[in-house]
RNA sequence: GCGAUUGUGGCGAAGUGGUUAACGCACCGGAUUGUGGCUCCGGCAUUCGUGAGUUCGAUUCUCAUCAGUCGCCCCA
């Protein structure tokens, strides 16, 4: 038998409904923002991975599945969405368009080859946001705005934003030096890891777990203290309109994120939920105001952030989140061979209405056919027997009201239709939220 | 890449070095051959992730391998 690899998953049926509900939550609080979805290939050149996301991370330095075609090009399955969607940015000169401000999002599979946990897969789902175009800090906080609205959407309450910033260029420049200074002296009293990065990606030493505590990192300088004028104020301005926007976050000095591009403004968003455990961070992200420059195209300002799908449902999934129930308008019972061609023919009118209807094909008994007909929550069940053709008549039974009519075998349709179109008892009293039906 | 732990029917779960592998749910059939959800009766794993070894004999012991889970690392 075979198995699925290793760190994938199948969606199943029974839970597809989530997923796209999921899905719809986030493709309408998009529509809210007014940002428009591209899609994008997923595999690219290698190359474009290690210019724009840095080849020093360790995403792409042992993460990624790579793959040489029939050509012998060097492909690689995407690690994670911006560094395509900036290259589809630049070759389709998206910055020419009419809007000068592009407002981007996408959703898809990713592949990290990992070690996976819960939660964490090498073929995982993300949904990604990048704006382009605008270095004002209204974009930061919109973004950052977009990506919390969205789990409010979901009703995820205990959520933390945690913001930085790391500066412009000159700024990162400035303050890299200073922190390797001072670590100069202490760098053999570091972990091996940060010993490491010292080299590497001397940033991140500031939030290793490992030294974290120490009294080299407490005292360390921050990105913050580092910051130039337009920096600074930049910082200063994009805060100012999270608190007129009511958000609640935290500055956390010590953050930076992974991934080479940041620059000015990264943050994460937290959700406090048992679940999730060490994997608590749901969104990452920040502006990356050099990556479109540095992967060929114009000097042009972006900013984004990130989901991971898979942790967000796990988070969910502990709120009870549900679907939309799936549901039958009409189950149509067959009885007798002789019966089978104008049931069919019954049937296909009803789906031509548009009624989602179904039938028994394993030619079960009755009870089994009314099991059937509960277990795909259905509202009418009609029985066409031997005695029903005799007459031209169909037999109908409202599953909700459990009243039960003989009718015309050609009214089916319409006695159906016009049912459904009285107000439902159900709804009326409806306390659900996302009620298909009465729309509250 | 490192460490720990688990792997018995569709699902949950007991169990043992010796020949019929509990139980619950689900499913199927019947009582009720045209009306479900309740009840009763019956059925449902030649097999215990896979492979090899020890043994007269292994699902049970050993090793390997694959996969899941958790932690580290990294990240979403």
């Amino acid at each position: 038998m075979y198995q699925k690899m290793k760190g994938t998953y199948d969606i199943l049926p029974k839970d597809i409904d989530k997923w796209l509900r999921l899905e719809k939550t986030i493709r309408t609080v998009s529509k809210i923002y007014n940002y428009k979805e591209i899609r994008t290939p997923i595999f690219e050149n290698s190359e474009l991975f290690h210019r724009g996301v840095g080849s020093e991370t360790d995403i792409v330095s042992k993460e990624t599945y790579d793959f040489l075609d029939r050509g012998k090009r060097s492909n690689t399955l995407r690690p994670e969405g911006t560094a395509g969607v900036v290259r589809s940015y630049i070759e389709n000169k998206l910055y020419a368009s009419n809007a000068s401000i592009q407002k981007l999002y996408y959703m898809g599979p990713m592949f990290r080859y990992e070690r996976p946990q819960k939660g964490r897969y090498r073929q995982f789902l993300q949904f990604g946001v990048e704006a382009f175009g605008s270095n004002s800090p209204q974009l930061d906080a919109e973004v950052i705005s977009y990506a919390v609205n969205i789990l409010k959407a979901l009703k995820i309450k205990d959520v933390e934003v945690h913001i930085n910033s790391i500066g412009d260029v000159e700024s990162k420049a400035t303050y890299k030096e200073a922190l390797l200074n001072y670590l100069a002296p202490n760098i053999n009293n570091l972990c091996t890891d940060c010993q490491k990065r010292y080299t590497t990606n001397p940033l991140r030493i500031l939030d290793c777990k490992i030294d974290k505590d120490s009294e080299i990192l407490q005292n360390a300088p921050k990105p913050l203290d580092y910051l130039n004028n337009e920096s600074q104020s930049h910082f200063t301005e994009t805060v100012a309109y999270l608190d007129a926007m009511k958000i609640n976050y935290k500055i956390n000095k010590n953050l930076v994120r992974g991934l080479d591009y940041y620059t000015h403004t990264v943050f994460e968003v937290n959700a406090n939920i048992d679940t999730l455990g060490a994997q608590n961070t749901i969104c990452g992200g920040g502006r990356y105001n050099n990556l479109v420059k540095s992967l060929g195209g114009p000097d042009i300002p972006g900013i984004g952030f990130a989901f991971g799908l898979e942790r967000l449902m796990f988070a969910l999934e502990s709120l009870s989140f549900k679907g939309d129930p799936d549901y039958l308008h009409l189950y149509l019972m067959i009885l007798g061979d002789e019966q089978k061609a104008d049931g069919m023919a019954i049937l296909n009118r009803c789906r031509l209405g548009g009624l989602f209807a179904d039938i028994d094909f394993l030619d079960k008994g009755m009870k089994a056919k009314w099991k059937q007909a509960a277990k795909l929550n259905t509202r009418f069940v009609a029985i066409y027997g031997a005695n029903e053709k005799e007459n031209d008549v169909i037999n109908v039974k409202d599953q909700e009201t459990g009243k039960e009519i003989t009718i015309d075998k050609h009214q089916l349709y319409n006695h159906i239709v016009e049912e459904l179109m009285k107000p439902s008892a159900a709804c009326e009293s409806c306390k659900e939220d996302n009620c298909d039906e009465c729309g509250e």
